[in-house]
DNA sequence: TATCCAAATTGGATCGTTCAAGATGGCGAG
DNA sequence: CTCGCCATCTTGAACGATCCAATTTGGATA
């Protein structure tokens, strides 16, 4: 193996100093550009690289960022935090920083994660997803001022910290206006208990939608669990209701996919739209609301280098709008 | 925020030198019971943590795992690889390591990628997934003696370095086996284009299967690219032969889908097996080879933590055996 | 030509840990 | 009683980068 490359190394060949060889690297603009140039040029015949660890130590930043990863949950909700694991690795990339993965089993545990990572790892922020109604971690990070972003909105105070969302009731909402023009009427939706921040809104995206067409949405809301099973139970408990549904709206590919079954060769043929477009979706051919979440997790880089950089403390949240998978059940 | 907590300060608490909880912490066995104890209970009081940088620049070792994340492929098999690294992040974490994600775009950068990564962070080691035919990334990585083992084998030379793997030759043949108890004799195979270490060996599972059964698998063996509507096309093509199939094993779950649409309300039924028992098998209750995903992960820390501690440079690779996710298509 | 200022560069200290070598004290053998 | 040995603990240096203060350089000015 090539002996070690140091910041030494590179001056050497350079005949400069090794601070003039950290200046070409962490503020070029205090050096010639004669010298600058010659700094480079050795900086890259040599293959050198800065050592984190080395830098770390001096400035007590590691130009990583740490994201919890589930245990596998539901196969087929499962797959779109992946999606957006995918993104945000990309994004941090691009923006010159490094993903930690870790795990954790409840809420405790992973402040508990946060407090290791931060003093073992010097971690420079969190990307946290899924936060609900009084999360602990985000009070924890908060006080004591680390840097994070959360995938989905904080439902008590859209101003306590940056986040990402996606507007989850303007994709229920224009699946629901997607089935009107297409002539339904009576359309129904399954989702989940209300208390969800998202599942909630959800439910209003579709249910305002309704009576903007001035449909009441009343005996066509149900709301369970999530899972095929569950949705499946909904959708044939809709069926027997005295005016059925021609069409449903769901709060997931889960509970579409049960829904997709209880309807099962119905004539004529009742309309589903599920949510999040799902693998699954794609496969089977079930119309879906997507969610940008390449585009959420490019937009959760942006905000932590706004937050990592000084240039705010709490940079302006970001809302995407999702789109609808035209497929052929809807 | 509490003042930074280093090995100095507990030594002051417990009245020690510094390198006497250095000591305790690494070689505990060279320091008095009684010190020991005091000294523990400085670092639980104290809070105390290891910084990593500080050590890793010692050391040379970071604690720190590296994976290749890949860019969202097919949306049914790419959730293979997201319950690995599942397992992965979890089985590294308890064995005091934390996982690193990157990205590639192809092998000349991710090799690239490497030396970034081992410059900057001093990476522990990698894992890498999917190896083909003459890998370069493997070559590399051995020639710079850096620590590396491979979710798949090396298909050139078991030998080459440490691998796990699932035996997918016994997941088909055991797919097959299934469906001659069923009393199938005409058993189709949809798979991929010979040359892929992969997809051969799965189809050699059903092939000598087949002939163990006295059955000439000729004529009944299709290839293609993966994916649905491939899946589907071969199925067809099957399906018009002089004696068609009653039953097809596939190399994927993708093709699986594509064969079942393909055979939709044929009667009698056509048994379709896929593999890798997707979450989009288990929503359409498609019968597929389940791949121990999690344990591959935990066997593949293993043998980095026996490479790393010094243990062995080779360490014996793992193969672990599939089972057959029964479900309603066969 | 001497003086001064700003820009560019240099050397030394430092971050928190581990390694290498040295110091201390108790005990048994000679 | 002294020596050496072992177990235990302490001290100084080093890893590779950045920060800080001091110094050199080049060019403009008097």
């Amino acid at each position: 193996m090539a002996e070690k490359v140091t910041i030494a190394t590179v001056a050497r060949h350079a005949h400069v100093s090794r601070q003039t060889v950290s200046n070409v690297i962490n503020a070029p603009h205090i050096v010639r550009e004669e010298t600058r140039q010659r700094v480079q040029e050795a900086i890259s015949v040599l293959g050198y690289r800065a050592n984190q660890a080395a830098r770390q130590m001096r400035t007590g930043r590691s130009q990583l960022i740490a994201v919890r990863i589930e245990p596998t949950r539901d196969g087929i909700n499962g797959s779109v935090l992946d999606r957006f694991l995918h993104g945000l690795t990309e994004a941090a990339e691009t923006a010159g920083y490094r993903t930690l993965l870790y795990t954790a089993a409840d809420d405790q545990q992973e402040i508990a994660t946060y407090d290791d990572l931060l003093s073992a790892y010097d971690l420079d922020a969190f990307v946290l997803t899924g936060t609900d109604h009084g999360d602990p971690r985000t009070a924890w990070l908060a006080e004591r001022g680390v840097a994070f972003v959360t995938f989905g909105r904080p439902w008590d105070d859209p101003t306590a910290h940056p986040w990402v969302d996606v507007d989850g009731a303007a994709g229920t909402a224009r699946a629901t206006a997607h089935l009107l023009t297409r002539g339904h009427r009576r359309i129904g939706f399954l989702g989940w208990p209300a208390g969800s921040g998202v599942g909630d809104d959800r439910r209003a995206g579709w249910r305002e939608t309704l009576r903007a067409a001035g449909i009441d949405p009343t005996d066509l809301d149900r709301a369970t669990e999530d899972g095929v099973a569950e949705g499946e139970r909904l959708m044939r408990d809709l069926l027997v209701a005295a005016e059925p549904p021609t069409a449903v709206v769901c709060a997931s590919d889960s509970l579409a996919l049960g829904a997709m079954q209880a309807v099962r060769g119905a004539e004529p043929a009742v309309a589903v739209i599920g949510f999040d477009d799902t693998p699954v979706a794609a496969a089977i051919g079930l119309t879906s609301v997507s969610q940008p979440l390449a585009e959420a997790a490019a937009s959760c880089v942006d905000l932590l280098t706004a937050v990592l950089d000084g240039d705010q403390q709490t940079p302006a949240p970001v809302l995407l709008q999702p789109s609808l998978a035209l497929r052929h059940t809807a």
